[in-house]
DNA sequence: TATTGTTATACTCTATAACTATA
DNA sequence: TATAGTTATAGAGTATAACAATA
């Protein structure tokens, strides 16, 4: 899979992030086929497994999603049997998402599917250079100057 | 606009790529806003008036979207009076997209205004800093191991 | 036969507003 | 009054199939 670039698009580094971020999303929902997951539901689920109950709106804010597509992106998890959402104690407005223990099983498979994913798309990056583009994809994610000690 | 990371997310390269896009994206178009144009059609833009007249084909190729999407996209730069269609000479069948002398002029003003939304999405990056970036996305949008020569 | 542009269609993703039940 | 979850809905973005004109 390569394709030159023109040059009016090769400095624009908006356009090389975006076909990056669908390459990126492509291989990984390919990978994750035979798990029944896609990109969206391993993150969401992985967010859950680690954490001991996450309400529907820290979900959101963590994933960068409106809470209104959360509904759906659990009840999809849920209806695999990888999550449950139980009753909050103390605050009947909340619902806690929590993964099953099906749910740790299938996250620990598809971690391992994403990080070969992951390596196919970082080929031949060395381990070095692996570093330095995660800790800039950080900065940028997270719209921080420097990564915080 | 800095956000923290959940621990079970920070690792996660695909996601890290999508939000980074994402913002990135976002960024583009409310840039875009004044002169009536989206970080798609900027990009196609770009793309066509740096040629002398190109393909639906080819517009589809470079930008990686299906030719279908490239009828919708042109049309809209065409009814901004920004691109014309002709009629490609020796072959029926192609329609020439090309630049109209407002669409050059848009084009440069939209270049300004992106540079300023790169720039202000790798604040504090370094001039080194950008330059890797930038090398890496390349060899990430392209697939290709190395960056050519 | 094969290809370009086009239309239609559908599916996903995203964004907004409004409702309900709780607080 | 404010918040969590939910529903409905509409707008983008994306992908597929099929058709007319042309090669």
């Amino acid at each position: 899979m390569t394709r030159d670039l023109p040059p009016a698009l090769a400095e624009n580094v908006g356009f090389l992030l975006s076909i990056t971020s669908a390459r990126s999303v492509a291989m990984a929902n390919a990978a994750l086929v035979p798990l029944g997951l896609k990109a969206r539901g391993y993150t969401a689920l992985s967010l859950v497994a680690a954490s001991d109950g996450m309400s529907q709106r820290d979900i959101a804010e963590a994933l960068r999603m409106d809470p209104s597509q959360v509904v759906a992106l659990i009840d999809t998890l849920e209806g695999k049997g990888l999550v449950e959402r139980r009753p909050h104690p103390g605050d009947r407005r909340l619902r806690s998402v929590v993964a099953t223990p099906e749910g740790h099983r299938v996250r620990k498979k598809a971690a391992k599917v994403i990080k070969d994913s992951v390596s196919a798309l970082l080929t031949d990056f060395t381990e070095e250079e692996r570093t330095v583009l995660h800790g800039m994809l950080t900065r940028l994610a997270t719209g921080r100057t420097t990564t915080p000690a």
